[in-house]
DNA sequence: ATGAAAGCGCTAACAC
DNA sequence: GTGTTAGCGCTTTCAT
């Protein structure tokens, strides 16, 4: 089968320890046998069993990554960002989809757990602290990324999300628009921070807070077309109709336009509309959308820098929160076609 | 420290032995044993320890899946569909990202055989069947995705390119376009199958076929847009332009789309546009594209149980091949407006 | 600088 | 039905 420690140090003739002490770089060998080693090693195209290595150690060399739903771009690029950042210390991702569903998230945790990772990272789908018992049992460190829960003293890395919602609505205020409205999402962090930045930006600017210009929906992350439009043909149904609309993220927002313009109104000259998010796909479209951008990536090698930093202590430290700060990129859907 | 079969056989003064055959489900172990270790298992939330188990039997319980971008939305959505059919069977799923690059490509095979994993698939970027030679040694079961390596004799699950090249061209013939190009990429088995039914539906149709209205390109996947879009620049500078382009993915023909109508060209009227890949952003675009679809999460699901099959069976058979058929799904860029 | 012994938590093969 | 013995491939500790 695969080459173990046991025939390299029995074709060297030196301990299998010997052997194991040079793989790991360890400083008490003797730089010929280290040499003598290393070169099979090679030839042999040896690679330590990590299961072994794992049981041994009580270290897996592994992080694990739940998110809601991979298809979901933003998702795919954290997961992107966090790989990156592993890979340099030669650590291993490993990831799981929760599928939007809490119980299913849970059981992943377990599973992660149980297979040893050394940490462990959550765009959690829960909306309450409840079903993270075992994994604060485990000792095993861990970090929120993206939605935080409140009731949960953890580390953290995500998105100021008030400042987004902030910027958002303060960008359409700036562009003259008076009667804003807001698609919101319901429970997680990143829906009531967004939606606190509405309000802020709102209030600084003497503008009243309408609550019928507030849209709340749920599963923006996995129907946001659809329940863009819905939501957006709603808001229409007022007497007196936005002229301008904030959403939670960007497929809400194409959702709304699409709404839009199948009412025979103008974007951005009768509604201007932005997102949040700025996925890929934003600038592809029929309008060309604004969008609050992320840093995704830059999120994803955040939290895993993070985590690796937690895994390097030996004692616990009061929890971190690493917010990044969102930036505006404004399109044809807010200030239409730029000459 | 987590909870181990020792403490529950301790607790219940039964052997070690007992609780871990009625944690696999061995018939041998007397119905009221079973009944009091699967009590305590619950009491504690005693999880296996993963690592120890693979180590002591050999099985992991572990696939791995490497593809090649997990932002691309292809690989995402085939990846929610191996995870998906690996849940039933309580397997678990690593998935790795190689990031277009053979070389990490490589890396990430030596990573997941090293940690064990019960079998492997893989969305190769490799150009050539050498990298594959240490997991062909290693004797672990493996199944390529998507793209296939004509000198590797492995199974394979992927959508039947060659049909989905002519039934795009086909589309476009029917409709009445006799100019019709092709901006396509190189290496992959996919470009390769394209490229073929694209030329087998024009010598159907006795058309000729035009090497001046072919655009070969690379990183088609990761720069889709921006290489579609210099592409049909290239074609449009023909003396006589096309009047249709199959384009090998979506994103290749947003950005076709984004050059036509920039040159005040109208699709389809003028030019029609058919992608491949049928991807979610499909029908939000400017014009909502026409493409092939490629059923991407049932050949997730199809690759994840042909590797289960791979591994419950003792001797090696003969490597299959099991090809998808693609679907055609006509939008405003080929068919226009519909009342 | 090198190695012998013990053991990580579990399963496999075989006794009783 | 139940338990005993060995060992998976590696790390750790502690002698030498």
């Amino acid at each position: 089968m695969a080459v173990r420690l046991k025939d390299i140090a029995e074709d060297l003739g030196v301990s299998l320890v010997t052997v194991s002490k040079v793989l790991r770089n360890k400083p008490d060998v003797g730089e010929l046998t280290r040499n003598r080693v290393l070169q099979r090693v090679r030839e042999l195209n040896y690679r330590p069993n990590m299961l072994a290595r794992g049981l041994a150690s009580g270290k897996s060399y592994t992080i694990g990554l739940i998110v809601p739903d991979l298809v979901h771009t933003f998702f795919a690029e954290l997961a992107k960002g966090v790989s990156a950042a592993l890979r340099k210390e030669s650590y291993q991702l490993i990831l799981a989809s929760a599928e939007e569903e809490p119980g299913l998230e849970h059981e992943e945790i377990e599973n992660l757990l149980a297979r040893g990772v050394d940490a462990l990272l959550i765009a959690s789908c829960q909306s309450s602290a409840a079903g993270f018992k075992s994994l604060v049992a485990s000792k095993v460190p861990y970090v929120l990324i993206d939605r935080h829960l409140p009731r949960l003293n953890a580390c953290f890395v995500g998105t100021d999300d008030v400042a987004a919602g902030r910027m958002a609505t303060e960008h359409l205020i700036r562009l003259g628009r008076e009667r804003i409205a807001h698609i919101g999402g319901e429970l997680i962090s990143t829906s009531e921070g967004r939606l606190t930045g509405y309000k802020e930006a709102l209030a600084a600017n003497h503008i009243p807070f309408c609550e019928e210009l507030v849209a709340i929906r749920s599963r923006l992350e996995e129907e946001g077309v659809q329940i863009g439009n819905n939501a957006m043909s709603d808001l229409l149904k007022l007497k007196k109709r936005p002229d301008a609309v904030f959403c939670y993220n960007d497929l809400t927002a194409v959702g709304a336009i699409r709404c839009l313009l199948a009412s025979k109104l103008r974007v951005p000259e009768d509604v201007a509309v932005i997102g949040c998010g700025n996925l890929r796909l934003s600038s592809y479209l029929e309008v060309p959308l604004s969008s609050i951008d992320q840093s995704t990536q830059k999120q994803g090698e955040q939290a895993a820098t993070l985590a690796l930093s937690l895994i390097a202590q030996k004692h616990k430290q009061k929890a971190k929160h690493l917010l990044i700060e969102p930036k505006l990129i404004a399109r044809n859907s807010t200030i239409g076609r730029t000459v």
